[in-house]
DNA sequence: CGGCTTGTTATGCAAGCGTATAAATACGGG
DNA sequence: CCCGTATTTATACGCTTGCATAACAAGCCG
């Protein structure tokens, strides 16, 4: 029997096929980290054979840097959208900034295990490093540029050495608190990462910073 | 007379040779990541027949494991020694424990390629989870009883909830900075990453701590 | 409506994986 | 001195992996 009318498979476009690969990449990486992510378990969960990968990507290898970079590419943007709706004063943009670095869409489980899988791997790998330096370097630059605003305002201009000591230690008590939340969403509450985050930074940096949580108003 | 005089191989304690497989492991895992520390590598770089894995663990699982469990306890014995040196006062105690931290035998590249391989896995894996839990809560049971001494020394005793909230912050920064030293060492000049770590928690605790960089002593 | 292009599947292959098993060897105790 | 036993090696098996290739079919164009 011709099975009915029923189509086999359906043809897509380019866009949409890499998009669903690189999307059910992800998904097989946080569930069984990367080395559950091989080309067989990545086509079942896109629906389409496992040959079709390498119609699109010339290997395995760069599915997965496509994918990484689909990652990094997704965190900054989720904290250049902080900064689109630009506040008026520079601390509620730093503020703005901390918070949607440690909230919801970026701290996750799925993403850590991504960010964690490519990580050790890009000590190996030297495309992927490429793309690890290219969103770590860009993300260090905004705290850095934030700071500076911030301290100007508050009538503290820093010089760049000093700048460059409050951006280091800033983006680490983020990327800290990032990952201590990713590994162990379950023992902290809403909010509480970046309530903490703040506080620590409106320490760091000697000025007040708004949505400080527990600030007794 | 055994053909010639040359002994094919050589029998060793049970000990040095669990020894030698685990530190195997580690070099394989820090090289070419977890996925390249097969049972063939490691046996060929203990010096040993890959058969013999077998016969000391269960498994593959199972050395990875022990191996994991011991990168975990060396970095926190190394935390744990400078604290055995116990110096009069808490906040020369924390600053120690901070430093210890942020220090070469720490910060080293090894080390953290060591640790983001068995991170990534230890989302799949619950007993190397379990593994990693032991050792991270542990670490930071020790930053807040650190903070708990130095606040009650600079007559602010602290509250278990503000308490939690230091340790956490605290926990942060030392782990940010300890990815960025590991990650770009280069990019920081000797006992930079500590000066601004032991700064940063100074700010964050309103105290001051011995040992701050550029001090002006 | 029939041929053409090309997205898509199906099948196969060589290599490498972890593991199981039996043979070989070192080395201490009778 | 030689035997017994635990350690170590050698070999093989079944499975999965990434990748190559050929058959297939969906949708467009004349």
């Amino acid at each position: 029997m011709t099975t009915n009318g029923r189509r086999k498979f359906r043809r897509e476009g380019e866009g949409r096929r890499r998009r669903d690969l690189i999307e059910a990449t992800l998904d097989c990486v946080a569930e069984n980290g990367i080395e559950g992510a091989t080309v067989r378990a990545i086509a079942l969960r896109a629906g389409v054979s496992a040959g079709l990968i390498r119609h699109y990507f010339p290997g395995k290898a760069d599915l997965l840097q496509a994918a990484y970079a689909a990652v990094v590419k997704r965190m900054t943007d989720q904290a250049k959208d902080a900064l689109a709706a630009r506040e008026a004063r520079p601390a509620e943009r730093l503020a703005a900034f901390v918070r949607a670095n440690l909230g919801p869409p970026v701290v996750d489980a799925r993403i850590f295990s991504l960010w964690a899988g490519f990580i050790a791997r890009a000590h190996a790998d030297t495309a992927l490093a490429a793309v690890h330096r290219e969103g770590y370097l860009g993300f260090r630059d905004e705290v850095e540029s934030l700071v500076g605003a911030v301290l100007e305002e508050a009538g503290r201009p820093a010089d760049t050495a000093m700048l460059r000591r409050h951006a280091i230690a800033i983006n680490a008590i983020i990327d800290g608190l990032w990952i201590e939340g990713c590994m162990a969403s379950s023992l902290f509450g809403e909010g509480e990462l970046a309530g903490i985050a703040i506080a620590s930074v409106a320490a760091q940096l000697g000025v007040d910073l708004p949505g400080r949580a527990g600030s007794g108003h």
